[in-house]
DNA sequence: TCCGGCTTGGGAAATTTGCCCGAGCTGCCA
DNA sequence: TGGCAGCTCGGGCAAATTTCCCAAGCCGGA
């Protein structure tokens, strides 16, 4: 790879979204020097995709049904310290992205922002900085002023479950996504409820939505 | 615009993710036919830019912050019911679906569809005829199966039992307030939730919420 | 090494849901 | 004038879920 591009950065791209995917492609190869060397709609295939090509950076959704994207993270961590991999989701909730950084994310970028800002991202993180958006900049900052946000207290499974939830997936379905039982799934449930303070789902679902954990 | 562009297909593109937007103009525009004269990031410049220039098409993303993307399908069809919209999002609940279509769209297609998919919905909507993906047809048809109507088939106390629910407020805090015993606050929950289809606390919350009945 | 927190689930009582029912009202239509 | 339809209100009861409490494994930090 390093040979065959020598000048350029190698892309591996990982979103659920095919023509998501699509349009970044196209997007990052009208660069010149960023090339899209393999796609994948989920984390096993990112890892896959990882293992055979061996990227320069990974553009990975975290925000992809079924195994966590952190967990996809991890994973290529794992397996290369050195990866650099580059979030880049819709959600702007400060847990998330303290947990991807700490998880072994490179960068985290939103869909917000302009595409020259995510480009530019990327040959950041291709040099081995660290990158963020400025939307995601300002709320780290905000959040490391103000006593944190009702998910600071929920775990990683926790936030994943609450947003599933609050999305509109039953307590099966969830258990299904995430290779649960449906009774640990319920637990997480009353958990979730009683760490916020919501005494009615519908409490929960607006906390999500406030949070930029799910849109309505 | 029919003058100068009579053999293509003129769309405007609404979704509030910059790159996003970049990326489906690319994909569109590499088609020949279909041209891209418009975007807009919310409902507001959405309606704007109908008026200014009457597209063929609107490729709307109606999960988008703050107005309902649903009042935007509304506003433009009560400009200009010939108005040709086709709602292209990631959400793919039925009863999102059914008040998108009763809101006026003509298609609606996922996230998770094939680009190609999405490209020929575009050309079917352009048409005068009315286009989903196979996955939204497939939820349609088992929805169909069992369900009842949207939201306006509710009785005026089912709205109001309705939005207090999904303004938080407890089963017994709604029957306090309305002077009914527990007991018919629960079975009118379980009304409303068949009535809508929706199977889940959280998706009556999101219905809800799309319809303007609470705010987030 | 031990402690604390996360994750995963069992158990059991309390509560809610799902779905059936009837009854009182209103309005409408023949 | 009768009758039908639809909303409102609640009882009943089995099934499901929620609410807690508990335990065990795992992992990271002191």
């Amino acid at each position: 790879m390093n040979e065959i591009m020598a000048t350029g950065i190698s892309v591996l791209l990982v979103d659920d979204h095919p023509i998501v995917r699509q349009g970044y492609r196209r997007v990052l190869e009208s660069q010149g020097d960023l090339h899209v060397v393999a796609e994948a709609d989920n984390a096993a295939d990112a890892y896959s995709a990882f293992k055979a090509r061996d990227p320069d950076v990974v553009l990975l959704d975290i925000s992809m049904p079924g195994a966590s994207g952190l967990e996809a993270i991890r994973n290529i961590r794992a397996r290369s310290p050195r990866a650099r991999i580059l979030v880049f989701t819709m959600h702007n909730e400060a847990v998330l992205v303290k947990a991807a950084f700490s998880a072994g994310a490179s960068g985290f970028v939103t869909k917000s922002s302009e595409p020259s800002a995510v480009v530019s991202a990327i040959r950041s993180v291709a040099r081995g900085e660290r990158a963020m958006s400025d939307d995601i900049a300002h709320i780290l900052a905000e959040d490391s002023l103000s006593a944190g946000s009702a998910l600071d207290q929920l775990g990683e499974r926790e936030i994943e479950i609450l947003r599933q939830f609050a999305g509109g997936a039953t307590t099966e379905q969830i258990a299904t996504h995430l290779n649960l039982s449906v009774k640990t799934v319920q637990n997480y449930h009353y958990l979730i409820k009683t760490k916020t303070g919501a005494r009615t789902d519908a409490q929960l679902v607006r906390l999500a939505a406030n949070c930029g954990l799910t849109k309505i």
